[in-house]
DNA sequence: CTCAGTTTGTTCTCCCGTTCACAAACTCCT
DNA sequence: AGGAGTTTGTGAACGGGAGAACAAACTGAG
């Protein structure tokens, strides 16, 4: 059934794959700011901070982009990138939870830059509802549904404590919302088909932690000429 | 040499396992907070949003903390993954970096709580030097080698522009930085030994437009009786 | 004490991702 | 035109993590 046409390449990515492309992307971007035309592999996997041989294998599951002995193009790669990933297109946003990490990510320049438009900032303070934060208007978070219909909102922001959490992704998720990016420290769960990505500050923190323990512990036992046991 | 002593398990810990163990240590201070004593694996691993056989492997990195036919005792359990982890003692951090983000990290109550002690907030605008956020106030950038000495500070969050990132991380690497969480959208290049996170808020928000997009054209295939080449 | 029931710790298998290494393909110089 | 030099795209080997499945170890009832 439903055979692949020629500009349909559904070919399924490589989840880590998709997790590097826009890195690529933002790679490309600095290099067409400083007026460069074209790159090989080894240049670009270099600004991407990743091994050449990886960066060749991910871009050819997008398709044969590159010309062998000359290398890419950088101003048709980077279009060929974000249309594979489809910030091509704009994106509206809904961010609720409007503390200072949803000021931040409402300020955020990275997002408008990527096609990303924040078309509501929610909050269930109605202190709150006067303020205008970057442009946009805070709204009760009631109005949440019928900002996700008009807009056609696909992706939620969630900048909430973590008690509130799950609370709005259900919501969210009844709305129509089908994209979550969850910033509170808290394990939400969703219906199938719905995906969640979590970015939680003070874990990305402990891991670090672990490894500067692990560094100390393992500098501690190269000089263990004098180590007792201190249990 | 250096044989390993029975409380010195650092057999090595997989990478994966450890990104998993702060989330499992939440998942045990949430089920602690509503007074439970002991749990299944099962009931952790629901809490933390994983497979319970996953879980089961990841403790078992750590040693035997559980007691067969009975579950885990979660205040036991919390405290070895604290100490795993390192976060039962107290770690200084410096941020570099206040704007909107910067704030919002300074303000964010999951450091603290986690062991994380912010001893300085430093930024490279004088007009932001009388500023006081978070009990903390902001100081010069050109303090930054007297404060990591002073305070022994070996982890550093950088939340500055794109441009700035690079040299705010040398400089803090000289200073004797071993691990850095970056929020700038840069690649950093540090010396080895160094170890850098990195958090790109707008890259999350790529990889969920890639799958968004996914899901549109999958639907659009469903019903593809009525397609055309609009190439 | 014994036996049924429960839950952990671990082994084994499978799959995904990384990396190496090389053939194919292009440019440029002679 | 031909050959040397580059660089891509990909086949193949390798390593690590995920999940199933089971043996070991504990509880509690009779």
């Amino acid at each position: 059934m439903t055979a692949r046409t020629s500009n349909d390449q559904a070919r399924d990515i490589p989840e880590a794959t998709v997790a590097r492309l826009p890195v690529y992307l933002r790679a490309l971007i600095t290099l067409a700011e400083q007026g460069i035309e074209t790159c090989s592999s080894e240049e670009l996997a270099s600004a991407a901070g990743v091994n050449s041989a990886k960066l060749r294998k991910d871009l050819s599951y997008l398709g044969s982009y590159g010309t062998r002995g000359v290398g890419y193009d950088v101003e048709y790669l980077r279009y060929q990138i974000a249309r594979e990933i489809g910030v091509t297109q704009d994106w509206p946003v809904v961010i609720v939870g409007i503390g200072n990490l949803g000021h931040a990510l409402a300020n955020y320049s990275g997002f408008r830059s990527r096609g990303f438009r924040v078309v509501a900032l929610l909050d269930a303070d109605p202190d709150r509802h006067d303020e205008v934060v970057a442009g946009v208007d805070v709204r009760p978070f009631s109005e949440l549904e019928a900002i996700v219909v008009e807009h056609g909102v696909a992706i939620g922001v969630i900048a909430t404590p973590a008690l509130a959490a799950q609370d709005v992704a259900d919501r969210m998720v009844r709305a129509g919302v089908t994209s979550i990016l969850n910033f509170a420290p808290t394990v939400l769960s969703v219906p199938d088909g719905v995906d969640v990505r979590k970015v939680d500050l003070s874990i990305e923190l402990q891991i670090l932690a672990y490894h500067v323990q692990r560094k100390a512990a393992a500098s501690l036992v190269e000089a263990d000429a004098v180590t007792e046991d201190s249990a």
